[in-house]
DNA sequence: GCCAAGTGTGGGAGCGCTCCCACACTGTAG
DNA sequence: CTACAGTGTGGGAGCGCTCCCACACTTGGC
């Protein structure tokens, strides 16, 4: 055969544009000169491989542009290599706005290095939770990470039960046998109802997120150990139960207004309440924070941008998808599985509304 | 067999519980007495089954709880039954916020019904990028969506040469010869200009995106044409250049001020922009809308925030995201492939800065 | 009666990989 | 010399599916 002729029906040596037909393992081992056996060893970074071998696989490798087939490794070793992400779609966009995003990039970031995949899965309604099911018990992954999870959601339940290596982001409770990683919701929380006394305030109310969840549950501690650590106590009242939504905001903060009109100062549960609080505190003829002192949670985008910008505790979102996406591989890598948890710090970011 | 015997050693029912192996095609064909051939049919949905052994089969999955292995499907079809999300992770934050998660949920949501799985892949630098080509040429995946593209970008390119069914979030030309979703960017400045113009204003500025990208390139035009049909003419000292950031903005407002301080409108290619545009004009002592009026584009969350409200262009984001989602399984099932572009119209939210 | 065309079916081959067994070859000890 | 462990290697078997060929059986026309 002439080397430029038109070729007959060679299999297009790849590499390089379109590939025709990729190469396999049996080509590689064929151009090196060695066995299938050994090509595999020296892809998955077997020892048992001489210096000799080893070089002669890998020009093969690099000539041919090998490229181990994802499909034909799962089927005999029945691991994925792909994760996946959950999210009830319910709370995309309720959590403050980056948050999402600075998980998956986290997540991202940490995967960068492995060849892992990243699936994403948007649960919106019961019916795609049914499906979510079928799909991780048909073992499609090699493990899960969960986010916004409610104390009664029975995602988490199940893949304990698969043995589904997972990692949530929170926890449900105090004893959560799953890994997981949080920020430190209480410390945040107890940091912002410092500052508000600190500055003066002298009834402080909160406005809480849905208290099934543990993250709304452990700021409302939070705040309420800070007053009971200066000595005030407790009063249900200065209390607005809300759900993290602007509107949800707006209507606690309207109700905490009728039933304390004497407060000054509102430590609110997510940065979206804050702004919701805040409009009704205009309305009300409130100042900020003057008459009322305002501080959010997240550290969101909007608490730059609302009037005044708005004292905040930040989160390190980013972090904590990097530390889940790790303990997660970890969990992956050594089957034994020993659960683990990360607390991360959180830090309260002073602007001008408290 | 009695029905209700103790299955001899049968490989658990599966269905419930953890699954001590999951059934495979062969045996769903043994429980239903039909070859192998047959289930697989009844499973894909052939026509070419009888009645009573397409019946049979299906007890025979309800009964063991058969799911099909997607591994060794891939491994036969090399379809992959996936498709991929490519972000560029630079843009991730940049994009007016909800952008990224309301594209990703119209993804999903219009995925949901099909059994594709949804990859999502950042790319934060070249080495990933790199990656990513790698990745793609390894056809791991069935076709790939592409968001915030550059005019140079080399992926689109690539996604070309490989013929890998994709749809692109914008256009990188007039031309683009890939498929692609997009807003009618340049319709939503003109009405954003015009209406700033039926207000009376009489020096119109714009704060533009990197022009490298159509986006911004479409609003800078939708921008000079609202101008040209009021019979103004297109003063380039009036066009702030930036590139869609909070920062970006500021810095070109400061800019726009000085050159002309007597300007008294302006459109923002974003809200970020505007935001930052906005905390510049208030700095300077410009009262909004009075002294001048502003307009940002996304509606985004901080544009109801900022003081005053953003009167701001809103694009449906969500449904670009279902849009191309859609457009893509199109063209991975037909192969011979028929290009298809969409334009999705804007809307202008009235609110208070103009 | 024949052949031809159509319909439903079973099951072999084979996708590309990993696992593991068998073997060749070394070196060291008995 | 034999015995035996250790090291590197080749290649068969088999993962669970789809594809397709061969076959059985029907129906209908000549």
């Amino acid at each position: 055969m002439s080397p430029t002729a038109q070729r007959p029906e060679a299999p297009r040596p790849g590499a390089d544009g379109r590939a025709g037909a990729r190469p396999t393992l049996e080509e590689v081992a064929a151009l090196a000169g060695v066995g299938r056996g050994t090509v595999s060893r020296v892809v998955n970074g077997s020892p048992r491989v001489s210096a000799k071998a080893r070089e002669a696989v890998q020009n093969a490798i690099a000539e041919l542009g090998y490229v181990p087939n994802r499909a034909a490794r799962t089927l005999v070793t029945s691991r994925t290599d792909s994760i996946a992400l959950v999210v009830p779609e319910a709370e995309t966009r309720l959590f403050s706005e980056p948050y999402f995003s600075d998980i998956i990039s986290g997540v991202s970031a940490e995967l960068a290095e492995t060849d892992m995949q990243l699936l994403l899965i948007l649960v919106r309604n019961p019916r795609e939770r049914e499906r979510l099911s079928a799909y991780l018990s048909a073992q499609r992954v090699d493990g899960a990470l969960v986010v916004a999870v409610h104390r009664d959601d029975p995602l988490p339940a199940l893949l304990e039960r698969l043995e589904i290596p997972s990692v949530l982001a929170g926890r449900r409770g105090d004893l959560e046998p799953l890994s997981y990683v949080h920020a430190d919701n209480a410390g945040g929380a107890r940091m912002a109802v410092r500052h508000l006394l600190r500055r003066g305030c002298r009834q402080v109310a909160t406005l809480t997120g849905p208290l099934d969840m543990e993250v709304a549950q452990a700021r409302l501690d939070g705040y309420r150990r800070a007053l009971e650590e200066a000595g005030r106590s407790y009063d249900e009242e200065l209390v607005g139960l809300a759900d993290f939504t602007e509107e949800g905001g707006r209507v606690a903060m309207r109700e905490l207004l009728e039933r304390r009109p004497e407060l000054d100062g509102v430590f609110c549960a997510s940065d979206v309440m804050a702004a919701g609080a805040m409009q009704v505190l205009r309305a009300a003829g409130r100042r900020i924070p003057d008459d009322v002192a305002v501080i959010g949670f997240d550290d969101s985008i909007i608490a730059r941008h609302t009037d005044p910008p708005m004292t905040s505790v930040r989160q390190p979102i980013e972090e904590m998808g990097r530390t889940m996406a790790r303990l997660l591989l970890d969990e992956i890598a050594e089957r034994p599985r020993a659960r683990r948890q990360v607390v991360l710090a959180t830090e309260l970011i002073i602007r001008d509304s408290a």
